[in-house]
RNA sequence: GCCUCUGUAGCUCAGUUGGUAGAGCAGGGGACUGAAAAUCCCCGUGUCGUUGGUUCGAUUCCGACCGGAGGCA
């Protein structure tokens, strides 16, 4: 049974700082839990530890595939279990950072099931037949009449969900249902103490993300979508070109507006994604929610903070019972 | 100074031939098991600028006043 602390939470929150202060402090290196991340050359756009920060700290899972890649929740899991497995031979202990709210959930859970693989070509073949209502709700039909259980939790409007159920069914025979129920029966390999970061007041986390924002644009994330767009990295149905920060930007190169609109309708939809985030990270049951800011919403002194952490880093890596 | 248009949800605006109102965006809540920074679901009471008048009843008609835009002097 592997040992790992967690710290996740929206973005701008400040989970980097925190993590390169915890890491420094218990021994740890730093499993990268973000999905955008992952991708070489998008730094600015995906807020990477610096080169210097990555001195610091070794991090893990960062520039690993490239934006013309697919990438998936399960290949996260075996790698992050993997990188886990390593960290702990060497005697340090794995650190979780990240807002990704699916792929640390990945790693939380018991041995992984037998889904099969994503097919991108059965996903595009389906996808090319659905225009219109009607056939997201002859689509969804289709998913009632061979897995009813799983029809019945994911709206007809969902086509992606759909898709992806039918293809299950279709690939093994067995209902996504039924696998779902099979994976909840293991036991999982790691046992995760996770610090959820939490504002009192929205505002302060939405300033911190308009700043961010103002501060990557400063920091020439418009010439770092440049380059990728030119170099044909950034291509239109990939998952890296829809990354927040990179789909607006590449608005922009195209003309459909400007610089400063881009930049606007980066920062709502980061806004919009925290949001996203909060609320997944609310189901959180088991994470520790550490505050950025005090009840009233008043600022809260970073060096309360860094305590609150520590007991709660200290108190887990000390407890053997689970 | 006079004339015309305009003032409705945080914003942009519909609408009510007089019976107290609704969209988009923003915002809020939720879901999430191999695309997840993706995808999807749910949520709209607001002195209808103020104040008089007509009316059983006005946000809707009339007057005055106060904002805003334009035109003529």
């Amino acid at each position: 049974m592997i040992k790992a602390l967690a710290i996740t939470g929206p973005t701008a929150s400040g989970k980097t700082a925190l993590s390169l202060n915890i890491a420094e402090s218990f021994g740890c290196e730093i499993i990268s839990c973000d999905s955008m991340q992952i991708y070489k050359g998008m730094d600015i756009g995906t807020a990477k530890a610096t080169a210097d920060e990555q001195s610091r700290v070794k991090h893990h899972l960062i520039d690993i595939v490239s934006p013309t890649e697919n990438y998936s929740a399960e290949s996260y899991r075996n790698d992050a279990l993997m990188s886990a497995e390593q960290i702990c031979d060497s005697g340090m202990v794995p650190l979780f950072v990240g807002g990704t709210g699916l792929y640390i959930d990945t790693v939380m859970r018991p041995a992984s099931h037998a889904s099969p693989e994503s097919d991108p070509e059965y996903r595009e073949r389906i996808l090319a037949e659905i225009k219109t209502d009607k056939d997201k709700a002859a689509l969804w039909s289709r998913l009632y009449s061979v897995d009813p259980a799983s029809a019945e939790v994911i709206h007809q409007n969902n086509v992606k969900r759909v898709i992806r159920a039918l293809e299950i069914y279709e690939k093994t025979g067995v209902p996504k249902s039924v696998l779902d129920k099979r994976a909840l029966e293991g036991v999982a390999d790691i046992s995760v103490g996770m610090i959820t970061l939490d504002f009192h007041d929205r505002e302060n986390l939405y300033r911190r993300v308009d700043k961010r924002v103002d501060a990557m644009m400063e920091e020439g994330l418009y010439d770092e979508v440049l380059s990728l767009y030119n170099a044909d990295l950034l291509r239109e149905k990939s998952t890296a070109a829809q990354a927040i920060g990179y789909k607006e930007i590449i608005s922009a190169i195209k003309g459909e507006c400007t610089i400063n609109e881009a930049k606007e309708m980066i920062k709502l939809a980061t806004r919009r994604y925290a949001k996203r985030q909060l609320t997944w990270f609310r189901h959180e049951s088991e994470a520790y929610r550490l505050y950025m800011d005090r009840e009233d919403g008043s600022v809260r002194a970073l060096k309360d903070i860094l305590g609150e952490a520590h007991a709660f880093c200290k108190q887990f890596l000390s407890n053997q019972t689970f």
